[in-house]
DNA sequence: ACGCCGACCGTCCGA
DNA sequence: CGGTCGGCGT
């Protein structure tokens, strides 16, 4: 079967282009992705173009995965070679085999955004930088803007024209990325901005590349920054055997979907292509394959309210479908109430399942409510991105010593872990042997080696000296023969005491911890058995520190999933509900008051235009006339996009006032209800596990009256149980959540001693 | 040197 | 409301 046959006229010219630069503008759902895996397999089965030649980029490292695995299944091989992942991703990879040219050394470490802060304070502290007046924050993100746009310390040094608060930056600036290189480290725009160094300064490198990817794809190209326009401009202008310029650059993307200018995406990188790139051929991808009319009229409409788009109109051949539904809620409990509710309903009576709906919101924050509901309602869910596994104390720890053991000039990980279980080495410690690297111009892990001669630690260089030793210790096993890579966490815990320390607390947040670390050996060793070079440890930290959370994401899993609107980007659903349309909220606080309100309002909506092009089937709005934030009442109006839709397309709900049961209530009323229920005392029976046809239940190991712990209620004791369905509902009394109902198979209930 | 507690604060979105 | 940081007390 030729692979044109499933593909419309305009993807086919699109997968067809043969050399040249190409700029497809695909509106949401027309299948760019479609186009995308095609192009590449038609280039390496009928154009003779080598799977190696091909660089895609992608906007996250789950869309790289699926994109090689659907290349393979067209061709049937040669997606291996083929390199698919993130800019980032593809920067470390040629900086791991360049950066010495630039003078870092190649085990250089990433620091994420909490390494760069810790970083930016002790660059504020030695400055003598009042953080009261000019918050760290604020720093970092001035400075990550001039990286966004390619501005050095010493060009932002020259823009500062007596501005005090620029003059502070500039400084900053230079301190930190100092600081940077003496710890071999990169953060995260650094990655892309030491790629472009080394490409403008080493031909050989330069050139290297360009001859390798005779063909690059950039998908997501609306949300580009400078940085990454150069980085992409400069691999794509190799010479070809006819000693010419060919730029065979596809680039996606659609700007009404750019929605990452915060962090430095530049919508001129897609605007003016045809400028950058003479000779571009557009191709407009404009037939929807996704939602239904009612849904994409309602995008279209919401959209039409920017100005300044590409020309672009999108349509569908899709059924009419039901009107978009809009309700507003009393109060943000209600709103979390009635949607988790309604998505119950749904899958009990239509045949509908979890995975087919998602819960879309402006700011991670708003996912407390839906979770405690979900909890308490027993329904599965999934929230992408609002605690960071990697960010947690105890995982950052066993990092830090990873990183010390693989590359010592990391400071940042060296003093994390100093005294990480406590061994007696306080901060006058640390401070002197902090000032003595300074004065000396080595790093603090070496210090630490010759603390013996650093004046004023004779009582702590003992206990500094075993900490080294220990270190030594552990990277000589790293670099034996044949050590298994996936035992240095065990080696590291055995060494340090981490785990026993832990072991003796006895709490349940340690044993949380405990947990926690136990899954971060697995990824470990899911690392070193599905490697694709040989592993190394700066392999896995490197992969630790590019992931996202939205990588995880699994939608075959049978869970609501909730996440915010920029995580949804380039994922589809059936039922998609996004909540909280309300003034301050999205548009948020800061678009409204902003100095240019215009242009962020335009940002957010296309934020909201990306929400409502999720949806497949049918998708529903919703709003609160009240809602908690921050520890206070806020009352908000509709949001502004709502009165963007047309009355015809939409129907507008009134939330049925039915008595919910909720858990917002007065405790003591629940409390009353317990005692009443502990008078007429059921007698103590277990259920005879029922094998019933399809279902899987086992035999629960607790009864009536047992004290038993669940992960987020804690402890509680056992009040009732019934069959209800395929499984057991158990009544549970929590100490701190009152009654609650739960289905037996996924409240992991355990018993409690 | 370390732990606890209270004040404070600041809030968007993210690799 | 929740996390974080700095100060203070031991």
């Amino acid at each position: 079967m030729n692979i044109l046959d499933t593909l419309n006229p305009e993807q086919k010219r699109a997968v067809l282009h043969d050399k040249g630069p190409l700029l497809i503008l695909a509106g949401a759902g027309s299948g760019k992705t479609r186009v995308l895996t095609h192009r590449i397999a038609y280039l390496i089965e009928h154009r003779n173009v080598k799977p190696w030649n091909i660089l895609a980029v992608t906007f996250t490292n789950k869309a790289a995965r699926e994109m090689k695995e659907r290349v393979d299944q067209i061709v049937g091989y040669g997606s291996h070679d083929i390199w698919v992942s993130t800019f980032h991703s593809t920067c470390v990879r040629i900086l791991r085999r360049f950066i010495d040219r630039i003078g870092y050394e190649r085990s250089f470490s990433i620091y994420d955004t909490d390494d760069s802060k810790t970083l930016m304070r002790e660059v504020c502290k030695y400055l003598d930088i009042d953080t009261k007046r000019i918050p760290e924050k604020s720093i970092l993100s001035a400075i990550s803007r001039a990286k966004d746009e390619l501005i050095t310390p010493e060009e932002f040094e020259k823009s500062v024209n007596g501005d005090y608060m620029l003059k502070k930056q500039a400084e900053a600036y230079k301190e930190y990325q100092k600081r940077l290189k003496a710890s071999n480290a990169l953060d995260f725009d650094d990655l892309i901005t030491k790629t472009v160094e080394l490409f403008m300064t080493d031909k050989e490198a330069l050139t290297y590349y360009q001859d390798r990817f005779r063909y690059i794809m950039v998908d997501e190209y609306q949300d580009t920054n400078t940085a990454q326009f150069r980085l992409i401009h400069l691999l794509a202008s190799g010479i070809n055997e006819q000693g010419k310029r060919e730029y065979n650059l596809c680039v996606v993307g659609d700007d009404d979907q750019s929605i990452y200018k915060f962090r430095g995406a530049n919508i001129q990188n897609i605007l003016s292509f045809e400028k950058s790139f003479p000779n571009t051929k557009i191709i407009k991808l404009e037939q929807n394959y996704r939602s239904t009319k009612s849904i994409l009229d309602t995008a279209n409409e919401v959209i039409a309210n920017n100005i300044g788009r590409k020309d672009k109109s999108l349509w569908t051949d899709n059924e009419k479908g039901e009107p978009v539904s809009y309700t507003q809620f009393e109060s943000d409990i209600e709103e979390a109430d009635s949607i988790t509710s309604e998505i119950r309903r749904i899958v009990e009576n239509n045949g509908a399942s979890y995975n087919d709906f998602a819960i879309l919101y402006r700011t991670n924050a708003q996912s407390r409510i839906f979770e405690e509901r979900l909890i308490q309602k027993n329904i599965p869910y999934k929230i992408i991105g609002s605690v960071n596994f990697y960010a947690r104390k105890e995982i950052k720890d066993i990092l830090a010593y990873m990183k010390t053991i693989d590359n010592g000039l990391d400071n940042i990980a060296v003093k994390r872990i100093i005294n990480v279980p406590r061994r007696g080495i306080g901060m006058t410690t640390i401070d002197r042997v902090n000032d003595y690297a300074l004065l000396n111009g080595i790093s603090f892990y070496e210090a630490l080696v010759r603390s013996q001669q650093i004046p004023g630690l004779e009582r702590s260089s003992s206990k500094i000296m075993s900490f080294v030793s220990m270190i030594e210790g552990l990277r000589t096993q790293l670099h034996q023969k044949n050590y298994n890579l996936a035992e240095l966490i065990d080696d590291i815990l055995d060494a340090t005491g981490y785990l026993r320390e832990l072991d003796a607390e006895g709490t349940d947040e340690a044993r949380d911890r405990i947990s926690n670390i136990d899954e971060l050996v697995n990824k470990l060793v899911t690392y070193v058995e599905e490697a694709e070079d040989t592993p190394t440890l700066s392999g896995f930290l490197e992969e630790v520190a590019l992931v996202s959370d939205i990588d995880s994401f699994d939608e075959s899993a049978d869970n609501i999933v909730l996440m915010t609107l920029h995580s949804a980007k380039g994922l589809e659903f059936p039922y998609v509900y996004m909540c909280g349309m309300e003034e301050g909220i999205f548009p948020g606080y800061m678009s409204i008051y902003a100095d240019n309100p215009q242009e962020e309002i335009e940002e957010e909506r296309r934020l909201c235009y990306v929400g409502i092009t999720r949806a497949m089937k049918r998708l529903s709005l919703s709003a609160a006339k009240q809602r908690m934030s921050r520890g206070e009442m806020s009352y908000n109006k509709p949001s502004r996009f709502i009165h963007e839709i047309p009355r015809y397309l939409m129907k507008v709900n009134v939330p049925d006032n039915e008595p919910t049961k909720s858990f917002a209530f007065n405790k003591s009323s629940l409390f009353s209800e317990y005692r009443q229920s502990q008078k007429n005392y059921k007698p103590f029976i277990t259920p005879e596990p029922r094998h019933l046809a399809g279902s899987n239940l086992t035999k629960l190991e607790y009864g009536i009256g047992d004290k038993v712990k669940h992960v987020k209620f804690g402890i509680g004791k056992v009040t009732d149980i019934t069959m209800g369905g395929k499984d057991y509902e158990v009544t549970v009394d929590f100490e701190r959540y009152g009654i609650k109902k739960l289905l037996a198979s996924f409240a992991k209930l355990t018993l409690a001693d």
